[in-house]
DNA sequence: TCTCCATATGCATTTAGTTGCATATGGTAG
DNA sequence: CTACCATATGCAACTAAATGCATATGGAGA
């Protein structure tokens, strides 16, 4: 169900090819979804049996023809309708607590270790979202944002914001372990 | 694959039945994983099935019989290994994300109410988290806690920490949202 | 007595997503 | 000239997960 309001959002922001919109999902959009390619593609065919999006296909001589696919009047009151029902909060689905949850006396420091490769990670991935801040969201660009570009500007500040609250949390996580470890004689 | 490594985890924790697993499931460890009782029984089925996990039946006389599972010595070698492999990260899939994609002049007021409701559920959840660290987690106890109550404890301070840069980012995105009202005049 | 709730278990179907494989064009690097 | 890469599309098979339906017992309350 997901994916098919995903593919009418892009789309109806911007009429593109699958292609486009696998290249797009490997971009900005990529940071809060992603599809493989063989989902976008068979998505993208049930959409148009079910008339909520069309393509016109464009030739171009040296490469393969693309489809462009942009969404209908049915498409677009379907999208509609989606943006008026609430999101459902997804469950909660952790996997690094319910590892956790094994802690014991004999594996503290590989949980440690495991730690630190998040931390590690997660400090990078934050060092590139804040230079995407500060080079393409300077504050006087920043203040000019219009309606259609602050989501994206949104999204990188949710990355932002989650990443340090989560790099937080790792270091809270990586003390408190460390505080049990058992000296050594 | 992922719920799997979970009933081992709390199996080795604690041999239960599968309805105790659910209940489980619906306290504590709901906060960073669930699974529906349809889920949980096919897989400790497959879990026997593949001499993981075993069972002892209980005549219970007044109730149905239950199976109290517990883990095998397979079954804790298998674990054992699931955790020496880090976690792989899944993929961000932002649902409310793509929602803001949306945005445009005409539902400005749609995706602001939107996020009040989103702000209202989670300062509610953050109170329940706050009234639960006050309640179980008082300074004291917090000290002495052991390597197999910690993992709980960190659980419940992720979801915490995690609540609060949220909250601070919706309302982030509620005041961008809102300067971009035009004025009705 | 009838219904609802808690306990306790399970199968069948559908949907969503991943993985593997396949095809076609043209450019570039070795 | 061969291999690889980017563009561009798709099918088939499989796995994971969610949803719907089904069954059985006994206690509590209307």
């Amino acid at each position: 169900m997901a994916l098919k309001y995903v593919l009418l959002t892009l789309l109806n922001r911007d009429p593109q090819s699958g292609y486009e919109i696998v290249k797009t999902f490997e971009s900005a959009v990529g940071y809060f979804w992603s599809a493989s390619h063989q989902q976008v593609y068979r998505e993208l065919s049930a959409l148009t049996d079910k008339k909520l999006v069309r393509f016109v296909s464009v030739k171009q001589g040296d490469k393969p023809d693309k489809k462009i696919y942009s969404t209908t009047a049915t498409g677009k009151r379907a999208l509609h309708g989606w943006l008026e029902t609430p999101v459902r909060e997804t469950p909660a689905k952790d996997l690094l607590l319910v590892k956790l949850l094994n802690l014991d006396e004999e594996n503290l420091e590989l949980m440690l270790s495991e730690l630190d490769q998040l931390i590690e990670k997660c400090t990078e991935r934050q060092k590139i979202y804040q230079d995407i801040e500060s080079r393409y969201y300077p504050p006087k660009i920043r203040k000019q944002l219009t309606v259609s570009d602050l989501p994206l500007y949104l999204a990188l500040r949710k990355g932002l914001t989650g990443l340090e609250s989560y790099l937080n949390w790792l270091n809270e996580a990586r003390r408190e372990i460390s505080k049990r470890k058992v000296p050594i004689n």
